[in-house]
DNA sequence: CGGGATCCGTAAAGATACTG
DNA sequence: CAGTATCTTTACGGATCCCG
């Protein structure tokens, strides 16, 4: 952004000089969601530069918006400034869940993204207390892409591995990366996708006929899309 | 925006695709606010240059936020989706007043945009019902800045002058433009600008009473500003 | 592997001027 | 009033490389 600005008074314009340059939202919805590494915030932001990113993290740290630790390897930290733009990254979320047409963007698939969220966002409670691990294949993607395994520990910390780790598999979910982006945006549920046969599942009964509820969705999965 | 964009599924990212490319939350401001002239448009945002007005209205138009009507010379008006928008609007411009030290932006008066934003937030209720007029004298200025002229006609409509109408004046408000800016944002107050001797009222002394209530201040002066 | 810096070609924005 | 046209400046994207 041009360090010109717009010159006005105006609180919005104000804040949008801060927030409105290329990248920043989708920086901070990473940040607010707790990200606080480098290379963690380059996955959640892979199209974005680390030239880039490093100067972005420059300017939020400049306004106010995070601080980076010199100890602890370099965390980048969200101040009460930056906690308390949740609201915004909110509002802007819900408006897009519910004007803007998903189909342009449902062409932008990415599986390590969309696995990425749903570690973030799985919901343990539904998950037996125990180690519990349910394998995801994508059968169109390339092998590299291919295979995930998310891994519930009896202590509900969540991992996400795409090499195998060698346990054994308590399901196994067969699925089109398409589906499953759907089906975490909130477009589609488990059970119809299941029915169009796009979606197979392969394991314990139990945790099949729970996934809807341990799969954690999208924040914005509730809002209905209004878009024509 | 590189029409490249950002690649993501997100509706965070969705969203900010459209919203957060330059001057673009600044120009939803105003057609939240009820602009719909193209040079109405351009008093709000008088730094912008009217290729880039042009090309956003476009963009905004191609989004679903306005329709620019062919009828009624060429206004562009809200959908629902971008009526929708004053949340997201509302959300930035209160992290803003929050926030972001007012201090650099006070060096970007204007009072052409103040009084506009006067003229538009203006409360008729405490005003008498008959025509009332209010000049604001800036004596820094140069002459062709320095003297505004605000009317409240009998049917509560309210008019902005930059030249003299002529009607006899029922309040002269003599105030540098920093302070009645920072009242404006809800800074400062109509009486601790008169007991610093910043802000003069000579007049009808029911109107000069109760200044604070009819003038209309920036949407977001109630918010306290937090910022360090 | 985390955390960047550098260089260069392209794409967007700013500043004015001008027009139907 | 409602925009275009043109030229210059700035920012961004992508690749590469560096260092602890």
């Amino acid at each position: 952004m041009t360090n010109a600005s717009y010159r006005q008074f105006c609180p919005v314009a104000m804040a949008a000089e801060i927030l409105c340059t290329r990248w920043t939202v989708v920086l901070l919805r990473e940040l607010v969601a707790g990200s606080t590494r480098f290379n963690e915030l380059r996955r959640g932001v892979p199209r974005m530069s680390p030239a880039l990113l490093s100067k972005r993290l420059r300017e939020l740290e400049e306004a106010g918006i995070v601080v980076h630790e010199e100890r602890e390897g370099g965390a980048y930290r969200l101040t009460a400034a930056g906690r308390d733009l949740q609201p915004v990254v909110e509002a802007i979320g819900l408006w897009g869940q519910k004007w803007v047409e998903a189909d342009p963007s449902l062409e932008n698939l990415d599986p390590e993204l969309l696995m990425w969220d749903m570690r973030r966002n799985l919901d343990t409670d539904p998950v037996p207390a125990m180690r519990t691990v349910i394998e995801f294949i994508y059968p169109e993607l390339p092998p590299s892409q291919r295979n995930w395994w998310l891994i519930v520990e009896p202590d509900q910390s969540v991992d996400l591995c795409h090499i195998d780790p060698g346990f054994d598999v308590d399901l196994y979910v067969t699925v089109d990366l398409r589906t499953m982006t759907e089906i975490w945006m909130g477009l589609r549920t488990v059970a119809t996708a299941i029915s169009d046969g796009a979606l197979c599942l392969v394991g314990r009964t139990e945790l099949a006929n729970t996934m809807q509820s341990w799969l954690g969705l999208s924040p914005f999965a509730q809002q209905k899309k209004l878009a024509t």
